[in-house]
DNA sequence: CCTTGACCTAAAGTTAGGTTTAGAAATTAC
DNA sequence: GTAATTTCTAAACCTAACTTTAGGTCAAGG
């Protein structure tokens, strides 16, 4: 097997240790594009084994794959990502974490000042506030706080 | 109406923002325990107003149902919880956030530390540490990063 | 009394992120 | 050259956290 002929997936999967099952849903997802060989099985880069690092490195700080493509999409499309150009993703991987943790801290705070006062089913309090609501894990609509009545 | 009669469902649900369905749903998970009246609907006390509006808020901290169901299971089964109560069980979900909080930086000081490196697919990078890997959202099985090879 | 709105149950549908299965074709190993 | 692996596609299945739907019952107002 010539070196520049590429990865088979179960080779990509050993490398990475994603299931074969997981990276052809990525690809489906559009996170990750192999080209076929003569026979119509999928081929990999070698680059290809850090993007799919990064996409559980980026899974892990709760992105989802929609957000991952994204951040992915300031990748070169064309030539093989330098540490240069990988060192920038990041960068913007590490804006998103540092939201999480001020929310989460802000959300820390809310409670600290809640656990004193009592309030927990009080429209004023902090922790009702919209914006804190994170558009969490699961579907459908999360309905918010309406304008409760008293009490 | 007489007061003691307990709240109907359907102002429950506009009194906490939650849907109809969602409270329902939350009793079949055993997070809220509501009595029947004689024509088999369901009445809620209002201290069960606080109860929910806790499961929304330790929702937004990233616990699961049977997490909230875990620490809600601390509060006094027969009489009405009191603000102590309250307090208890809030500290109990600061605990779980202070350890979100420290997942998340430990992660966060990893990635600073492989910005410059580069090492973004190496086995020995700290963002593969199997330890930091959340359970996170979305079920089946996670493989973790296996012994790969060199690069 | 009767209509309208709220409530009931059970089952099926939804989204995210995958896995499993089934049957067929390509590769590799001997 | 054949057997054993891999890989292929498509579709079904899985969990969490709900919503929607269908068909029927309860409760409140006039």
């Amino acid at each position: 097997m010539a070196v520049s002929e590429g990865l088979a997936i179960g080779a990509l999967a050993r490398r990475t240790g994603l299931a074969v099952s997981a990276i052809r849903y990525y690809e489906a997802q559009g996170l990750i594009a192999p080209w076929r060989n003569a026979g119509g099985q999928r081929r990999y880069q070698r680059a290809d084994i850090r993007r799919l690092s990064f996409v559980m490195i980026a899974q892990q700080f709760g992105l989802t794959l929609p957000e991952i493509r994204e951040v992915l999409s300031g990748l070169p499309g064309k030539r093989t990502p330098t540490p240069q150009d990988w060192k920038a993703i990041s960068v913007r991987l590490r804006t998103h974490l540092d939201q999480r943790i001020d929310t989460l801290k802000r959300l820390r705070d809310n409670l600290d000042g809640c656990i004193g006062c009592g309030c927990l089913s009080l429209p004023k309090c902090k922790l009702y506030n919209p914006d804190d609501r994170a558009k969490s894990h699961g579907s459908g609509p999360r309905y918010l706080m309406g304008d409760a009545p008293e009490d």
